[in-house]
DNA sequence: AGTATTCGGTAGCCATAGCTACCAAAAATG
DNA sequence: CATTTTTGGTAGCTATGGCTACCGAATACT
């Protein structure tokens, strides 16, 4: 029945050192429900009730906060095999922390809070190892937050800005590559407006230190960048 | 041998469920380390190689992030009996994702990294119980630090003012309550300068919606001041 | 292909909050 | 108890970045 998922569900973070043919038994005994998203629907709504834990299966989703006035801060990129709701499931929470917004037709599949948790039968002996794979799991996304937290703490246009260019570099390891978002939803990422951004983004062209045409960006001088961070 | 520091033990979220006679014979299996720390010294210090995870046993002390340019943000407030480090731990990072500074004379239990992922064999059985509860915990931390983030996200200084006296007034429950720190930590708390911060809180002193002498606050209108929150 | 929509850069205005400096009261220190 | 340090409020100046509005180019849609 999940077959055609098998190769993405391998690669989540919740099946790791799962063979493949425990996790096909695995499944049915979880007894996850796949749902399909069109294009800009919610998959989930910051603040609902909620007892599941969700796997993106394809496409591409966006983890952002709204608050009342509108304001979106973007969170993450899902990507297929990515997973989300995990700490509030395992927190006892159960209310989406987040919204998560497909970019594109999405699929997800969502496995009930109880099955996870519980201690079912057939299941029993892979528990042990899921219960590990999601400690890793949150515990990653501690630090990642933490990475957030010190953009957001950063006062500066220039030091948010230089600090995420690096952080790419340092991901793709080359000076020139193109950002994983448009410049609207790296606005709302760095938690800066999109013109201010912009502007700045130009000043540190006229300076030398990067260049850039769309998505694609340069960086010129990355000691100079560096030295900007802060 | 750690009799004294039993009491504090068991309120640690490390050993929930764990009874004391078994904590007892778990210590003497974990050989954990027991230091003391001067008031304003450095229990760690973020960016630094670490091989162990950090319960604070008496004192009190702060989880701050620090900057190159000198600026700080408190992430929290250490009181007996939390841990520290913990996610950097499971996640497999050695490098602590943040400066613990001793607020006051204290004393700390370091467990080694490897008594805690390793199966020893006296330990075995309460392995499992000690990796559910850090699940929990550092699940819980995940949304506390998307509580942070929240207010980090926030443009306003009345916003970060609001949301975080109604958090207060949520947690103690009572309009008139005593807040936790200082001007100067929570100008770090909220990422804000102190004048700007006591200038905004004075305007709204002004206006009716709060009083306060020194660390004692007092709301005095609940709704008006959610309504400020964005 | 032709229209609609999104995307990204630009300009100008202005409110906000950062910063330095200062001072008085409170608290810690010896 | 005297003195040093910390704490917190205040004032004024200024840089920063938010916001609205606009426009051309690229992209998506039908």
């Amino acid at each position: 029945m999940f077959a055609k998922f098998l190769p993405v569900l391998m690669r989540t973070s919740l099946f790791r050192d799962i063979a493949s043919d425990d996790l096909n038994t695995m499944l049915n005994c979880l007894q996850p429900k796949l749902r399909k998203f069109k294009k800009n629907s919610y998959i989930a709504t910051a603040g609902d009730h909620f007892e599941s834990l969700g796997i993106l299966l394809s496409g591409q989703a966006s983890l952002i906060k709204e608050n009342a006035a509108g304001d979106r801060l973007m969170m993450a990129i899902l990507k297929p095999g990515d997973i989300f709701g995990e700490s509030a499931v395992f927190s006892g929470n159960s209310v989406w922390p987040a919204t998560v917004v497909a970019q594109e037709a999405c699929q997800v599949m969502f496995l009930p809070k109880q099955k996870i948790l519980g201690e079912c039968a057939n299941l029993c002996s892979w528990h042990h190892t899921i219960i590990e794979n999601m400690l890793k799991d949150v515990s990653d996304k501690v630090l990642r937050l933490n990475q957030k937290i010190e953009y957001l703490s950063m006062k500066s246009m220039r030091g948010k800005l230089s600090s995420f260019l690096l952080e790419q570099y340092k991901m793709i390891g080359q000076p020139e590559f193109l950002l994983p978002m448009k410049r609207n939803e790296m606005a709302d990422f760095l938690n800066v407006s999109r013109p201010s951004m912009s502007r700045e983004l130009c000043r540190m062209r006229d300076e030398g230190v990067i260049d850039f045409d769309r998505s694609s960006i340069q960086i010129k001088d990355v000691d100079l960048l560096k030295s900007m961070v802060e």
